[in-house]
DNA sequence: GTGTAATCGAGACGGTACGTCGAGTCTTGTG
DNA sequence: CACAAGACTCGACGTACCGTCTCGATTACAC
């Protein structure tokens, strides 16, 4: 679930520290929401948690990668239940209203602006960030959609990735750019008006 | 139009010299395309671009700033004109293919993750990247939109800003994340459905 | 008597400000002797002179030639009439106690410092700093003891340039080195030493 | 004995390296008598000795603090045998001849002169300098005045402070000024005068 | 008066070094 | 082994001066 090794094997030598394990993990958070990923320095990190910087480098091998885990830490302590009413709709707006509170609650959009950017010169910590944070939170959406088709409130030819691409796109564009609120009348605009469009363009 | 004040007064003292001012967005662009934002140094644009660090720093204030300016400059060489044919469908297809072929054309990804990185944390900066790469993007769709309107190719009330959002964001999306490719085929399917969505929709 | 010609030979083209001069002059040496040569810009003596940097350029070659000039102007403006007593020790107490009085009343000590290090690496520069300061400062010493021997204070075979190392050196040391104190009775007790001592060594 | 602390208490974290403290001082010592001390960079001397800049100021504050170090180290190693002959002159020649020979065996003159003038600006520095040069100077040439009083070769109330300054002074002042060589005779000629001068003028 | 020639203020420029900071590695001793 | 402490290399940062250079504007003398 995390980059790195779970633990070595069975018991050679001292154990890894798991309280130290946290405490990284948690104090990166706590000053990457506070500053930012480029303001964070590995030794700030490392004394807010009161560990040797070289621990740190044992476990995470660049500064991104300890702030992937750290983010993906938090994201997945709050997972909410994913309510099934049956309606596609609702369903999507549910998915995505939880998703896009959770982002917009605290500044996880430089975090993750910081780790996209990243991304783009880095194919292997690219695939991280994409198993993540994409993958990860497509497949809720991808499985609400395949149910619409397969109860027919979606035709049955209906371009997935697309459809979830035409979902997420837009919130993310209002994440980065900054040009226009995200709120809850906004996720039901685009999800009533990326359901119609798949519906109708078929 | 960009960064800095276009002159001092009259005629006070040595005049700017503009070959360097054209050396050092050459330059950056050319490195900036290379190896990327973080990875290219002041001192490397320099050297590049036959100048001293001094001057860069009396025109832009960061790194980020010349970069904006500097890719801004590029994007704005290429200016294709829009060719209206009257159908909203084909006008956005044409011009959101031509603007993603340009984006995708050449690394420009990771330079506009780096500045979009960079303005989150800088409310100053952030302003200055939407009047140059959103607002300076939205506005030809903008207009497409409306005289869709106008035409009665789409209803009434359609909230334009919406429809924008839903045009771009899902190939912003495409373009940071890197998980599905760019192609003429999406183009047409994301106008087909969000032109189709914001009809059934109203 | 300064570093730079004194003019261009007869009139051709706009002659030189002499306001200009005198206010380089006098800027450099109060910016100097605030807070030493190092730590004065030329840019600042421009600023504070209400002169261009070109024009300071145009006249002194070097930030230490023109502390040389500055420094050296205003120890000649206050040149105190050499009273003759007739006597070797009074007279020398009286030239060395003036002088001393002079270079101790203000900073002056850190900026000869800077010109004799200066000198160290520049022999041009340190025959000029001689020919102004060293030079300048032993013809006086010189003619007392060239008297004295011609009265019979001082026996024939007298060897006046060790005198005046004997007399000058050990001010200096105070001066530059700091480690005791350069009073009215020190001057005394040097120079009644030397005398002595030159008289008996004989 | 140096400018920094000798050490952290006992073994916490990774030692310092003597080597690099070493090679930073060898080679400064070397680049100082090169070129002098404003012509030396410290850039040069961190690749000269294979080690960071950062390395550098992680023990020594300003070049001017690396530069006496370095060349305090230099004049320890080369510590004479001060040979009492129980002749106040015939000591005090050697003391001084040994000392003035070390000091123009090579270019330490500027280096001196530098550091006088750096000390000229820091109080702080000015006592790590007379500490170092001063101070460690004078001490043996105190000790044969002290002998030379006891053992009636100088009067009981002989000023040894200004002894001292009359000995060390206009050694000196030929060191720094260069208008005069500064030989055996010259040394001897000192000597003997301030001797005579000391006795007479009692 | 009208060149002609040198001056001046302003300020941009190339260059060099500065001293600092952060990433990531390495080397001790301790648990 | 893991880990705390902390020294280390490397490379970039943004700043400060230096000394040079281009401007346009000024001020004299020579014609």
């Amino acid at each position: 679930m995390t980059t790195q090794e779970t633990a070595a094997p069975p018991g050679r030598g001292r154990p890894r520290d798991e309280k130290a394990r946290v405490a990284i993990l948690d104090s990166a958070a706590e000053l990457l929401l506070e500053r930012g990923l480029e303001k964070v320095s590995m030794d700030a990190i490392a004394r807010q948690a009161g560990v040797s910087k070289a621990t740190i480098y044992r476990w995470w091998p660049t500064k991104e990668s300890l702030a992937l885990d750290s983010v993906y830490r938090q994201w997945s302590a709050t997972r909410p239940e994913p309510h099934q009413t049956g309606s596609v709709s609702e369903d999507l707006i549910a998915l995505l209203g939880s998703w896009s509170k959770l982002a917009t609650g605290r500044p996880y959009g430089r975090i993750i602006a910081a780790l996209l950017s990243a991304a783009q010169s880095d194919p292997g910590f690219a695939q991280q960030y994409r198993a993540h944070f994409v993958d990860q939170r497509r497949e809720p959406g991808r499985a609400i959609l395949r149910h619409a088709i397969d109860t027919g409130q979606l035709p049955p030819g209906t371009d997935i990735e697309l459809g979830l691409d035409l979902l997420y796109g837009p919130i993310y564009h209002r994440l980065l750019n900054g040009h226009a609120l995200i709120n809850e009348a906004f996720i039901r605009d685009v999800v009533t008006t990326v359901h119609a469009g798949l519906n109708a363009a078929a």
